[in-house]
Order: structure tokens, then C-alpha cells, then sequence
DNA sequence: GTTTGTCAACCTACTAGTTGGTAGACTTCC
DNA sequence: GGAAGTCTACCAACTAGTAGGTTGACAAAC
């Protein structure tokens, strides 16, 4: 038997690689590492993934598609612009309980070192992002949830920023509230 | 003549690690990088800095070092808090003009592939840091030039994540000038 | 004032292990 | 039989780090 291969490989090869980068960053794990993990060699992960530099782009365009999906969670839940906010607050705080960055977040700070492909889904991420919660956040305005002043597209880079360093700092304090307490900032300022 | 050597090696090595920590991560440079652009062998670096740890070690006290020292120049210059807190941020993005990341926002994102005596340091940094940032706002506060709600020091932490966040992704996108919309929305909440 | 010894600062040459990646054989399922 | 997926067995390049030798500066001993 080469495998009762229960669940499907490249998936599996996706969400150890995931977890390594949002731990370690691209440049902190091997392939040597996921075959180890998943108890394969690293010719079988080459199969599905000829370079690392296709598994990493690959990865982005699956985190972008997971994230986006919850994105659009939020838009179907009900509620006003500020508890859709804060639902997308929430995303970030529950990846980081579970001991990770977000990925394009630990991306970004490997980004001088990452393939092109990789540049352009990392940015494209961040598009996608800050458009939405423009969005969401042009909506509070309008509805009188928010008040800010200056163009809401800007406000929106501006808080996924100080979100993705938020995290950062709370993972090295090891002490997840740290997030929980500068977001509350952040929210609570609008 | 042995070295023209004008400049101390150490100091050099420290000058040229430090750019690659900051443009490259921890992770993503070696030794011999550090020897091509020195025009050293790798055994000369070790010879000055036995391993990376070390190095890696040294490097965050001279960044912390020298910051806390750009700190005092803004606390001997003039100027209410307000006007200390934009020459505060305007270290950081000088740093980004320069096309680095800071050394230590760079060092959290790599924190948990770092050697235990770098963790500490990293987070010491962070500390002075964010201890001389709360004493600004504080002061701010009491002279009526800042208004905010809670602990100085947690409002310190959520600044310096945040500039830390803004940093990252301002350089992701190649756009400096991302960085300071962002500082000047922080500072303008104040 | 030359010999002798010490020292910092480098060098060449090497180690053991890791990196991403490949060739080709094998095995199982349709 | 052919495709899909896995394996063993490799490779060249790179990793941090080491062993041991060379060089020239300096200082004391003679």
C-alpha cells in the first residue's frame, strides 16, 4: 500500500507549509521540514510542488481564498458596520491564539527575500483586504457608526497595518491580550 | 602594511549585518554574505564574532543603544510633546527612507527561529522603547496636549506595533509615503 | 639595536550537516 | 497498459563553524 491517502496530499502539504511560514517565515523552514511532518519524503512534496517558490505562491492563493470567504461571512452575518468590525478584528486575534502570524503579514517582512510571484499574491492580498474593509468602513461613515476624516481606502491601510504589527509584537510578548487591547484602540477610535 | 584598515572591523561587520537583517530578516543572509561585502573570508568573521547568535546578540544592543540615544536628543531638543512624538516617528521613517525595515520590528517577525538571548534582547529593546514613548505621552497628557483614555504604557505598545505594522507593509508596497499617511492618522488621533 | 616572544588579525582548507531539487524505479488503482 | 503517487538514491550549492598556519606590529630581553 503506497497510501490509503485519507485526505488529499497537496492539502495536507499546503496546511503544514501554511503553519510553517505563519510560525517561522518562508525562509525558516525546509521542505526536509514538512516531509517530516507529514512522514513523506521530500520527492513526494516535489511532485506536487515542483519549487518552493510554487508552494508558497500557491499558499498565498489559498489563504487569500480562505480569508475572502470569511470576509464575506461577515458581510452575510448581520449586525452594524461596528460589530462587522469587530468580527474582522477577531479573525486576526484567533489566528494569532493559535500561536501564528498572519501569513502575508509574515510575508510581508520576508518580502525583499521572496520570489516575484510571490511579491505580487502578497500585495494582492493586502488589495483585496484594505478594499473590503474600505468598504465597510465607508458604509460606517455613511451610517454614522464611524467618524473619520480622509478617504476610507487610506484608514483601511492603515488599520491592517497596525493590525499585522499588533500581532507581531503580541506572538514575541507571548501574550495574545496585547492584541486584544491595541485593536480594542484601534475600533474604539473610530 | 598589515590593514589600511581605517574603520574597526567589528564595527563594520556590525554596519553590514545590520543592513542585511534589516532588508533580509535573520534568517536571510549568511556569513558569507557578510564576507563578500567586506572582502573578508568567513573565518576572519568568526574569528570577531564566533557564531551568528553572537553577532545577532551584539547587533540589538548597538541598534538599542544607539536609539535610545536618537531618544535623548528628542527629549534634550524643545518642543511640546506633540512636536517630540512626530520627531519620535520620524526616526522610523528615516529608517524606511533608507530602505530597511527597524531592526527589531524585522527580529519579531523571525522571533520564534531566534536564539533565547536575542528573544531577550528583542524584547528589552521593545521595553525602553515603549517605557520612554508611555513618559512622552504621559507628559502629554498632563499638559492638556494629548487626550487619551487607559494606561500610557498600553497606548505606547499599541503605537509602536502600529508604526512597526505600517513599516512592513509601507515597504512591501514600495511606497514610503504609505508609512507617514499612516503615522500622521496616529499621531493626529492624540 | 637586534633578537625573541607575544599578540591581534587575518588566511587557506576543511568539516558535518542542510538546502532545494532531480532521475529513475516501484507499486497500486482504474 | 497507463496514470498517479510514492520511493530510494542521489546532486551541487550552501550553511555555520573549526583547525591550524601566516603575517606584521609591538614590546621586552639581551
Amino acid at each position: 500500500m503506497p497510501k490509503p491517502a485519507p485526505a488529499d496530499t497537496p492539502q495536507r502539504i499546503l496546511d503544514i507549509a501554511e503553519r510553517l511560514v505563519q510560525t517561522r517565515g518562508f525562509n525558516g523552514f525546509s521542505y526536509a521540514d514538512i516531509a517530516e511532518a507529514l512522514d513523506v519524503t521530500k520527492a513526494s512534496l516535489h511532485y506536487h510542488f515542483p519549487s518552493k517558490a510554487e508552494l508558497g505562491k500557491r499558499l498565498i492563493e489559498r489563504y487569500e481564498q480562505t480569508f475572502l470567504e470569511a470576509l464575506k461571512g461577515i458581510d452575510a452575518g448581520g449586525g452594524d458596520a461596528r460589530a462587522r468590525l469587530k468580527r474582522y478584528v477577531r479573525i486576526y486575534a484567533d489566528v494569532l491564539r493559535d500561536n501564528r502570524m498572519c501569513l502575508c503579514g509574515m510575508l510581508a517582512s520576508d518580502y525583499t527575500t521572496l520570489p516575484t510571484p510571490m511579491k505580487e499574491e502578497v500585495r494582492h492580498f493586502f488589495d483585496r483586504n484594505e478594499e473590503w474593509l474600505a468598504a465597510l468602513l465607508e458604509q460606517g461613515r455613511k451610517a454614522g457608526t464611524f467618524a473619520f476624516r480622509g478617504p476610507a481606502r487610506e484608514l483601511a491601510g492603515s488599520i491592517v497595518g497596525s493590525l499585522e504589527g499588533a500581532m507581531m509584537l503580541a506572538r514575541s510578548y507571548g501574550d495574545p491580550a496585547r492584541f486584544d487591547r491595541a485593536a480594542e484602540r484601534l475600533v474604539g477610535a473610530l
